[in-house]
DNA sequence: ACCTGAACACCGTTCAAGT
DNA sequence: ACCTGAACACCGTTCAAGT
């Protein structure tokens, strides 16, 4: 049970981005693509910004329009207000260029949020954490996986709804994975470690609809109104409660943040099932 | 294990609700609300419409404006033409009057869209399966409950992924049950089968992260090209997996449609967890 | 080759005016 | 009391024109 501890050891990791702003989450985000950590040459391109959008010109050095700048940008403007505030024109002037220029590299404003979330879940390739081949066996790796997806949605809680409600393009590419890689991935990991056919696709499933869940609530309970210390004037002002005893007593631990826990517990539970589908020659 | 039978039984009501239309389901709706079946003088009227919208005037016979009317006919548009379709004017037009007229009885459409996510969860209240007193225990209760936000998720798959993202009022009614009076009731089912209050609780977070997880991604996987028959020609012009070889090879079961069956699995597998949350002596 | 001005169709929303 | 016309600010998007 090594892996086990390994896991906490992550766990913690999590726990610290928890509290990191949006802001320093992002910019750590945008560094890592300038730094061309999005892997340009592996299988066909394929699974790079280019499979959702058209290819642009290539890069003319820092200050010229640029499809990576422009969706780098947009999940920035994402991540500062919110969806709301992403707008062709707000996006254009926030990289100083009106509107219209951005229609030469990005076919309209679909496509742009197919790429944001492309590039918020291409950030795995850039997490030194995940992006290493199967090693300490399945559970292990798929350990990394989900965290590395937990961090991912914590960094930016405004994109992670478009990451998990955009539709994906085909079947087998599920939110919130979404990529043909890791998917690849996922599957040759399961497979190589004994798992056949049936049960793979079947831990993919159910990976897949457990950090749906599980990211989906914890994102959307960031930025609820109970909140850390926001304006405390007269009575907690909440709505009234007084005709749901149960809810009332209950509220304080209602209002706790055990997403963290309950986040390793509950991928602890799957993993455990999981191991269960293992023919029996290959339990550990 | 008498609950699992009935368990089974309602999963094939689902299984035949899948293969509706969207149409019919909606309609359906539409007449339960029209019924009345919200269950007006429920503690406080809190839990209905009213409780996000300010009251508006009562009701003044069939044609003339009303709150629940717009409700009830933004929900059809939704699931007709997408969440896209859904336009203040398009709304007034659908219901034969100009579009600020809505003004006089919703804030604005921000409002509107909470308005929709309240009545379509509330759907459950006219659900004979779903809305009766816990009586064969919590068990039995909690899959009445997962199978009748199931039939809602698939009844308004284009309104779903509201329901699943919509920022909560409240860190208390999490997505996808989104009501004070089914948190409430689901609370009590726990603690008078024996529950402590931290049981109660991880339980209700547990199940909210299990539904919200596999009925997103059940919507989303319905709309997605390769559906049922669409349009076959020539080879399927499907993406290339000439990378991928174990995506490749396994294409034929990641595109089925397995959710139903596993829907079941893993409420079953939940519902196990929780049960070994009881202290020892309520074991059944 | 790359960006912009001007324009179009369409939004949500306000408000004085109609009946 | 209830609805509408007209208007405003703001969208996404197109395209001929600028440099």
């Amino acid at each position: 049970m090594g892996a086990t501890r390994d896991r906490a050891d992550r766990a913690d990791r999590a726990d610290r981005d928890d509290r990191d702003g949006a802001a320093p989450a992002a910019s750590r985000a945008a560094q890592r693509a300038d730094e061309g950590a999005v892997d340009p040459d592996s299988p066909e391109g394929r699974g790079g910004a280019a499979a959702v959008l058209p290819a642009g010109p290539p890069g003319t050095g820092r200050p010229g329009l640029d499809q990576r700048r422009i969706l780098g940008a947009a999940v920035e403007l994402i991540d500062q207000g919110g969806l709301r505030e992403l707008t062709m024109r707000s996006l254009g002037a926030h990289l100083g260029v009106e509107a219209m220029a951005l229609y030469r590299y990005v076919p309209g404003r679909e496509s742009l949020l197919d790429g944001v979330v492309e590039v918020v879940v291409d950030e795995l390739y850039g997490d030194p954490d995940v992006y290493l081949e199967p090693r300490d066996g399945w559970q292990d790796y798929l350990a990394r996986l989900a965290h590395g997806l937990r961090r991912i949605a914590l960094a930016h809680p405004e994109v992670f709804p478009l990451v998990a409600t955009r539709p994906p393009a085909a079947p087998w590419v599920r939110p919130p994975l979404r990529s043909l890689r890791w998917v690849e991935s996922f599957l040759q990991a399961m497979t190589r470690s004994g798992f056949d056919d049936e049960a793979a696709v079947g831990a993919y499933r159910a990976f897949s609809s457990f950090l749906l869940g599980h990211l989906l609530l914890e994102v959307s309970q960031r930025g609820v109104p109970t909140g850390p210390l926001e304006d405390q004037q007269g009575p907690p002002a909440s709505t009234d409660l007084s005709a749901y005893p149960e809810l009332r007593r209950l509220r304080p631990q209602l209002s706790e943040d055990a997403s963290a826990v309950e986040f390793e517990e509950s991928l602890e539970n799957l993993l455990e099932r999981l191991e269960r589908l293992l023919p029996p020659e290959h339990g550990r």
